[in-house]
DNA sequence: CTGGTTGCAAAATTTTTGCACTGGT
DNA sequence: ACCAGTGCAAAAATTTTGCAACCAG
């Protein structure tokens, strides 16, 4: 689990300044696992309800840009985002829309991608889909 | 490749009126492979200037439920749409967004991923990326 | 101090909606 | 002739921007 610290070393060391305001974004973003705008700013409010709209946007497009957190875009929905800690795909619920992390091997993954269709791979986006266990009975 | 007439079918089988709005939309998706709402709306009018942005959304967002098109959420950038010709992948580039089809057969990597994950797994959205052949140089 | 960051309000952009009219079946 | 579909304009929703005040380094 990644630690309030651990946020504060990611922004000095792209030397983004370590304000209140991106500390709660980045522990609401961790917590929650993934979130869309919307419901970020709801949380973040709820803390500290001073914050604004455009501070979340425009920390999670910064955020985004640095490589702190990344964009997961899914069909028929609004993209959410979370921290980037790499190597992971994601699960989707057709239901609910409930986003879930599977652990995987990019290298191994982008190698078996290449090798499949002659094409040098050095990335991808996998979105699974099915029921989460809440909405599967 | 799809001609005018298959369109046709797919409309009425979803009794769907067959408009010339329908038919040139459908038509530029089909040629274009995969295209935004913005570029899409700039070609429909270059062919006929009448047609509306907001035909444009309501048919999309109709053609879309009704499994005629699909929505291609990309990271970082809009959502593209295509036909839906089922069973591919999309191979998009870093550098120009210009998006690619991979054939694939999702039978079997949904089995491959419910295998490897212990889910079952019913569907999914795969975006590798890499450079295009004009990009790579 | 000083430049990056914030909050607010306004602006820009994107998408949806209401409604009268048109046109496909 | 009926009613889905269209175009237009207005409205709603989403995202970005300008700027004065603020505060982290």
């Amino acid at each position: 689990m990644k630690t309030t610290i651990g946020f504060e070393e990611a922004l000095r060391a792209r030397n983004l300044k370590v304000t209140p305001q991106r500390m709660l974004l980045l522990g609401e973003v961790s917590r929650l696992g993934h979130v869309g705008i919307d419901e970020l700013y709801e949380k973040v409010k709820t803390v500290s309800p001073s914050v604004s709209l455009a501070t979340i946007y425009k920390n999670v497009n910064l955020l985004v840009e640095e490589g702190v957190m990344k964009e997961v875009p899914i069909e028929g929905r609004k993209s959410v985002y979370e921290i980037d800690r790499g190597d992971h795909i994601h699960f989707v619920c057709r239901t609910c829309g409930f986003v879930e992390d599977f652990n995987t091997d990019s290298d191994e993954l982008c190698a078996m991608f290449t090798e499949r269709y002659g094409r040098q791979i050095d990335g991808f986006g996998i979105t699974l889909s099915g029921h989460c266990s809440k909405c599967r009975q």
